[in-house]
DNA sequence: GTCTATATTTGGATAGAC
DNA sequence: GTCTATCCAAATATAGAC
């Protein structure tokens, strides 16, 4: 009699594999930038032709996908993991720190997810999925700190990816902008309290 | 005997068609994105082959390197043109307004000239020059504004590209984050006013 | 599942005729 | 100054052998 096996193998290598494989694509957009990604080089990492990478992703643009979905995950898990404190300010503050951190440690990452400028590639809605959960549960870090006008998580937006854009088209690897980030929010809480007294 | 002319038509001719290039280029950077320039759509767009554009243009990055020099300095001489008031916030209002209006009614040269996502590509000194001085005028007009720590700059420079950044990324053709120009200016002098008393 | 072989397209760039 | 012809390299993608 057959014997149904509760760990199929072949499926956990081929995951593997293909994790194995957006691994050598972060690290080559990495080296290279995000839009420069070619199979030929993709498939030279991992030791194979780039046509085999067929076999793991339908197209490029299927691997860019894969990635925008990891990384926008990836944020999210994080911000999930965060530590609440009592102080709805504070706990801005961290998720804010939490969001620099993570831009700046990968650029490349960061010109996927936030600038968009691969030619041609548009994020599928289940990739993009989890960053809109990131967004909403920001949107109540921010009500929570005092922000009850939409226009308060827009500009709070803006202030925060602008010191990460800043600090990463001029000044890579440094800290030049990123060090302002608590100068940043608290101008962002004064003004809030100047605003709704 | 010989008669010089005090006009080199030649010269005028070639000069314009390089011109014709460059508005070329900038149309088709505006409808696929910097990254996907070819120098045979843009023979194509301007009536010749792709080869031709040899003889105005060394090379495709020479084209880049124009178009940025072009950019830089669009930026600077509006600047340059901007009327002065006595009041000085006023003026960096006007000022910073005027780099919101200049980045997001063209985002492909925004992405050329500050987002520096175009592989391989990097601007020379004469094509930056333009950029440095247009900084070193806004930073004047920071101190003066009250923000005589070199922090207060680069705090505003990445409050203003954020929303900038925002509005091109989230809203491309709207005003959701350029609206809050006038407000994201008063935060940043309530701030200074906070913290230099 | 990976390979070779190949199709197809597209890119940047050079040589030389006119 | 523009063209044809061509080169060379690289890209994405498919077909079929093993």
């Amino acid at each position: 009699m057959s014997v149904t096996p509760t760990r199929d193998r072949r499926a956990e290598r081929r995951e593997a594999t293909r994790a194995e494989i957006l691994a050598a694509a972060t690290d080559l957009i990495g080296e290279h930038g995000a839009a420069a990604l070619s199979l030929r080089d993709l498939g030279a990492r991992v030791g194979m032709r780039a046509q085999s990478l067929y076999s793991y992703f339908a197209s490029k643009d299927a691997i860019y996908d894969a990635l925008f979905h990891q990384g926008s995950n990836e944020f999210l898990e994080r911000a999930r993991a965060m530590t609440l404190t009592e102080d709805p300010r504070e706990n801005l503050r961290r998720c804010t720190w939490l969001f620099v951190e993570f831009c700046v440690e990968d650029s490349a990452r960061y010109q996927l997810l936030f600038q968009r400028t691969i030619p041609g590639f548009e994020p599928s809605p289940e990739a993009f999925a989890p960053s809109i959960e990131a967004v909403e549960m920001t949107r109540q870090l921010v009500v929570a700190a005092g922000g009850d006008d939409p226009r308060d998580l827009d500009l709070l937006s803006a202030l925060v990816t602008g010191l990460v854009d800043q600090q990463i088209s001029n000044d890579p690897g440094g800290d030049r902008w990123t060090r302002l980030h608590t100068e940043a929010l608290d101008m962002f809480f004064e003004h809030l309290d100047a605003k709704h007294g």
